[in-house]
Formats: C-alpha cells, structure tokens, sequence
RNA sequence: GGCGGUGUAGCUCAGCGGUAGAGCACGCGGCUCAUAACCGCGGAGUCCCCGGUUCGAAUCCGGGCACCGCUACCA
C-alpha cells in the first residue's frame, strides 16, 4: 500500500552577495504557502530553501573587507536565516553550498554523470574575458567597448583549458521532455521560450575555471587546478540537501527526489534564472541517468513605476520596513493575492494597504470579529450544540468555494486559492443578512442554529487562511476554541481539506476579535513618505532612492496617455540627445566572424573609432573607403560577433531591404555635427 | 530580423462563437450583530484598428498598430 504523497518545494538558493529584497521574499513565501497547503492536504512535505556562496564576487567582497569569504558568507547568511522565521517561513532544511554535505553531493553528482554518460564532461578551451581589475570573467555580451560591465576597467581576452559539460547533445531529449511533459516548464509562455531556445541549438557549457583566477569554489573532481563553476554547483543544492552521495545512504533523496511514483518536485524559480533550472539542471540529471523534476515554475517580477527593481535604480523594496508597516499575514497575503504567480505585479505601499484593507480589514477580519460577537452577545459566548442549519445559497457557495481553493493551490495559482476564500466570507456574510441571527426573540433556535453554521464554517475557513497567513490563522482556531494553531492537526496521510464538519458545538469563543484593524491610508502612508524623505521605503532600508528620477519615471508613466510621446512625437530636446556626426572611412574590411558585417574605422575629426555595420550585401569595403558618412557617435558601444562598434552609420533601407548610406552634400570635415 | 505572448469598465484582470463580466475604486439606498463594517442597487467599455468567415465574432481567419518576453551574423 502506498504513502500519503510527496511533495517536494524548493526555491532558489539565494546568493549571499545581496540582502534579501522582495523578490526573494516572493519566491520563499510562495513555496511556503504551497509547502503548507500540501500538509494541510495530508501530503508528505519537504521544503527546502537555502544560500550560494562560491563564486568571484563574493571573493571579491570578502578580499575588500579583509575577511575570508566563509566569513563574509557567514555573515550575510544570516539576514536569510533571521528574515525567514520572521516571515513565518516553514522551512524543513536550510542548504548552504559551503556545507561539507554540498561538496558531497556535487562530488557524487560528478561521479554518477562520468559513469552513466563517460562523454559527458572533457576537458576543451573557454575562451571568455577577463578583467584583472575586478578579478572577473565576463561573458561576450557583457563586455561593452573593451570594459568590464562593472568598473569600467580593460578586459583581457583569455583563452583557458577548461571542463565543460557536453549540453549540446542533450537537445533533442530535452525537448522530447518539454512536448511530452507539458507540466515540466510553466507557465506555458515560458515553455514556450524555454523550447525555441533549446530549438535554436545548445552550445556545451563552462563548468569550471582555473582555481589561479577563482580559488572560491569546490575543487573540481579529479583537477585540483580547477574550481567547479557556478550553475553546476548552485543547482546540485537540490540534491545535495536530500542527501544525495552520502555515503551512510540518502533516505530523504530516496523519498522525496522522485523515486517513489506519487512523489512531485516543485522547483520554484525567477523568470531570469529560468533557463537554468529548465535546460542545464535536467540535462545535468539525464546525464546521470537520475529522475527529473515534475516541474519547473518560472514566476514573475515585482515591478515598481512598470520597471524593474534594481540595486543601481535605488528602488529596492525590502521586507523589513513592510513587515514592521503590515506584518507579515498581510504581506504574505498581499504578496500571493495580488498577482497570478507567473505574472508581473507593480509593487507600491499603496498597493499593500488597500489589498490588506478590502481583504483582510473589512473582509475576512470583520466576519471573525462579527461572528465572535454575535455568539459572545447571544449564546454567552457558546457556540451552541445544534444542528447546522444551510440553506441552498450557502450550501452551494461553500462547496464551490472549497474546490476552487483546493484547486488553486493543485494548481500553482495561489492567486485564485485565496480569491476562493475572500468569496467564502462574502457568501457567509449575505448568509448572516439572510438568516439576521441578531433578530433573537422568538426565534431562539433558528438563531443558535444559524450561529453554528457560522462558526463551523469558520472553522474551515480558518484552516485554509493557514497557507496565507498561518499567524492570523492561529488566532482565529483559537478564537473559535478549536484548539492553538491548525498546524497541530497536520498529519501525513490525513487530508484536513477534506474534513466535512469541525466539531465546533460547545465551544467557548474569545472576543472581541480585532485581528486586522482597518489602516488609515492617508496616515499610514504619509508616515512612511515623511520617515523616509519620500523616497518610499528604500530609503528607510538603507538604500537612498533617488527623488528626482524616481518622480520624474513616475510622473511620466502617470502622464503618458494624453501627452504627445503617445502619439511617438519627441520633443526638439529629446532629439537633441542623439548625437549625428560626418565620418570619414578610413578602412573598410569583412567582418572576420560574420558574412552580413562590415568592420570599419572611421574618422570623427577628433578621434578615431571602429563600426561595425550590417552592410556587406550592399556595399564592398574598397567602395566604402574614403567616403563622408553620418554617425550617431554617443552610442552605447556594443559588441558584434566578437568586435565592439562604437557608433552606428545611417542609412536609407530601399524597398527591398537594401540599405543606402547617407551621404553630406558637397564637403565637409569629419566630426561636422548633424542636425 | 525570428519566435512567443498581451491589448476588454478609472485600476487589476476573467470570458475565448450565441443579448458585454468580476474584484477594487466611485455614487445612491438599506441595515446597525460587526473593524466608517456589512447588504442591495447603479454609472460608465466602437471588447486596439482594418478586412474576412458566419444567421451571429471580444471570441475563428488574414493584415496592421502598440506594448512585453525570449532569441539573433540589428546597432
């Protein structure tokens, strides 16, 4: 006879260079709301989060600190460790790469992937940039103008032996994967990408680097003068935290990593490290001839004014100030209600305050309140022992409600789950203005009656909120006298969703009940902009925001329908941030990489500077050289096929795609502004 | 440039061949057991544009436009 399900949720480690921000809060209360509605299903759970610690940046820190990088991993670390518990994360295990059990795991990873596919890891050449300034490699389209993408500093191209991981003939079976296991990528979109990226070809990867650039790391099997490289280990944490190459045997991985039929993997991902996770870390698996994931779920962004958060924008929403502003039920419900995971979601303060005051103040907290007065005024405080009393409304809505929570959850789509529940204290309220359990006299019974309907309904009501928000959960189990927390009723195999009627006759509930009092929005947020000198929270978290940008993206995106950019009319000014300069050609060749390039050196009066354009089925180099062309010359520098251009030429396309340069009439020297 | 997605009420989105929907916000009425709560009612939308298929299209097909994502020998 089988076990009750497993279910395995993990969320990416987390790497130590950063502070937790509201991404990372994101993804762990996700997979903890889904970690603890799998319990409350009865469900076997194991949840996993943890951090990432090797690698050249934090060697970097740690150097600039004068620390050792275990000692600044051990550091940050604890933001992690302290955040979680105050976000009423349940966590089962907490994995850091640095553990002894890690290196284990990536060591038995190797040795399982060298023995079932012996082809699958050589040794080859990485050919990649370097900059010694920072320490760094970098890849090709990182490097802008010859500079690393950090500092600015000159990047050295190095050419090193490295092992790399034969991914390019795993194609085909990752896509057979993705057709025949449509639930292995979600949402679909990201299938999508993920499938087309696959489709277009997968060059082998990088897996180490040479430990006399990043000592960091966990040596790399069998070449103590290599490091093994960052996907490589990140991802084995997966396994590795199971147990996997203990060699006291791994009873967790043989339970959870799906080895049984009815076990799920469930890992829960940015949309950014998709990729990863959806082609790397199966091909990783098929390699060694190991189980797959069920899944891989790319989720989305917190944006704010529509645009990414980013350290460098200053506009970084982290948890602290919004926990010590909401709580964590309420950002955690915020967090899962506001957004169907998978989606974009505009993060504001305003945003939080008006979900938590329709859904929790006005909703959810007031029936509790409501209920647990009306049993405190009319039956002293008893939930009487009678017969419940539903009529059709209430029995069809609470049956409906129930299947679309249990189904959203199943689902993925914790968005809908707590809809489900918002929709369960709607319909109990116009059950109560139905029923008027306040109108006694006379109809002392039928009031009881209607009372303890209410509360049993309550009951299961309070049970479902504990994936959300299991401290308002707790308070409200107790309120009704059911007992400290439903938590305690979890068990393995025990299916509490499917309990029909909580025993809730008898008991004595506790009031008054004011769990989530309705915040003042003027207040609340006028102190949040005055605390922190109207930069939002970012400020208050230690990271400045910057006033006059932030207004101004923000004033635009506000302003935009009615203003003329609506219609792609810019203004003299915006025009005149393009810069146009004559260039003479003083060379012209064939791109040595690429059969549409054209390599160029041109003249700009004052400097000289290379291009490369798309030209070469219009134009031959020797037609080119010599001739007065216009530039845009403050053009981002980038990189094509490996040569940076510095500019961009203009030309006229034809009707045919045909492109025809641009040309001053009569003469003029190099470096003549355009306008 | 290629592939994918999105465009529906002030906002967030559902509907995906049969008389335009929900939540929030807003307005009016009711109620007063409850947290200015709750209940009821209401306003407003050429369902991005053009064309086609159909008795009938937000929904299917073709062509545009805009935005987003992935990708590229775009710069």
């Amino acid at each position: 006879m089988a076990g009750p399900r497993t279910f395995y949720v993990t969320t990416p480690i987390y790497y130590v260079n950063d502070l937790p921000h509201i991404g990372h809060t994101y993804t762990t209360v996700v997979a903890d709301a889904l970690a603890r509605f799998h319990r409350l299903a009865g469900d076997d759970v194991y949840f996993l989060t943890g951090t990432d610690e090797h690698g050249q940046k934090i060697e970097r820190a740690a150097k600039a600190r004068g620390i050792s990088p275990k000692e600044l991993a051990d550091e940050v670390v604890e933001n992690y460790r302290k955040l979680w518990p105050a976000l009423a994360i349940s966590n089962d295990d907490f994995i850091r790469t640095t553990e002894e059990r890690h290196r284990r795991g990536v060591e038995a990873l190797f040795a399982r992937i060298r023995e079932r596919t012996p082809d699958a890891i050589y040794k080859g050449k990485y050919v990649g940039w370097y900059c010694t300034g920072c320490e760094s490699f970098y890849p090709e389209n990182q490097v802008v103008d010859g500079k690393c993408p950090e500092q600015g500093h000159p990047v050295e191209r190095v050419e090193e032996e490295s092992w790399f991981f034969r991914l390019s003939a795993f194609a085909d079976r990752l896509l057979e994967l993705y057709d025949s296991h449509p639930e292995f990528v979600l949402p679909e979109t990201r299938r999508n990408e993920v499938r087309s990226f696959v489709a277009g070809g997968l060059r082998d990867l990088s897996i180490s680097r040479s430990r006399s650039k990043v000592s960091w790391g966990l040596p790399f099997p069998g070449d103590p003068d290599h490091v093994v490289y960052v996907w490589f280990d990140a991802l084995t944490n997966y396994v590795s935290a199971l147990g996997f190459g203990d060699p006291e045997g791994a009873p967790l991985y043989e339970k959870y990593w799906r080895e049984a039929p009815d076990a799920t993997v469930l890992h829960l991902v940015g949309k950014d490290i998709l990729r990863f996770h959806a082609v790397y870390w199966p091909a990783f698996l098929m390699a060694a001839g190991l189980p797959l994931p069920t899944t891989i779920f790319g989720h989305g962004w917190w944006l704010r004014d529509e645009s990414k958060m980013s350290k460098t924008r200053g506009n970084v929403a982290r948890p602290g100030p919004l926990l010590e502003d909401f709580g964590a039920d309420a950002l955690r419900w915020f967090l899962l209600r506001e957004i169907p995971l998978g989606h974009d979601g505009n993060y504001s303060d305003e945003a939080v305050l008006d979900r938590t005051n329709s859904d929790l103040a006005n909703n959810i907290g007031n029936l509790f309140s409501r209920v647990v007065a009306l049993v405190a005024k009319g039956e002293k405080g008893t939930v009487p022992a009678v017969e419940p009393l539903y009529d059709d409304e209430l029995g069809e809505a609470t049956r409906e409600v129930r299947e679309r929570y249990r189904a959203g959850f199943e689902s993925c789509d914790p968005a809908a789950a707590l809809r489900a529940l918002t929709d369960h204290a709607d319909a109990l309220n116009r059950y109560l203005v139905r029923q008027e359990p306040w109108r006694r006299k006379g109809r002392e019974e039928h009031c009881s009656r209607v009372l303890r309907t209410v509360v049993g309904e309550l009951a299961h009501l309070a049970l479902r909120l504990h994936p959300a928000m299991p401290g308002a959960a707790a308070t409200f189990w107790q309120a009704l006298g059911l007992g400290e927390d439903p938590a305690t009723e979890i068990a393995a195999g025990k299916d509490l969703l499917a309990v029909d009627d909580w025993a809730v006759g008898g008991n004595s509930v506790q009031g008054p009940l004011k769990v989530f009092p309705r915040l003042d929005k003027k207040k609340v947020l006028g102190e949040a902009i005055a605390a922190d000198g109207g930069g939002g929270r970012d400020a208050a978290a230690g990271r400045p925001a910057k006033p006059g940008k932030e207004a101004g993206a923000k004033k635009k995106a506000d302003a935009a329908p009615d203003e003329d950019e609506g219609a792609g009319i810019i203004t003299i000014d915006e025009f005149f941030r393009v810069k146009l300069r004559t260039a003479k050609v003083l060379k012209a060749e064939p791109h040595p990489n690429a059969d549409k390039l054209l390599r160029l050196e041109i003249d700009l009066g004052d400097e000289k500077r290379q291009l490369v354009a798309g030209i070469a089925k219009a134009y031959r180099p020797e037609d080119l050289v010599g001739r007065t062309i216009v530039v845009v010359a403050n053009l981002k520098p980038a990189k094509l096929r490996g040569l940076v251009s510095e500019g961009m030429l203009l030309a006229a396309t034809g009707p045919d795609g045909v492109p025809h340069l641009l040309m001053p009439d009569g003469d003029v020297p190099p470096g003549s502004p355009v306008s």
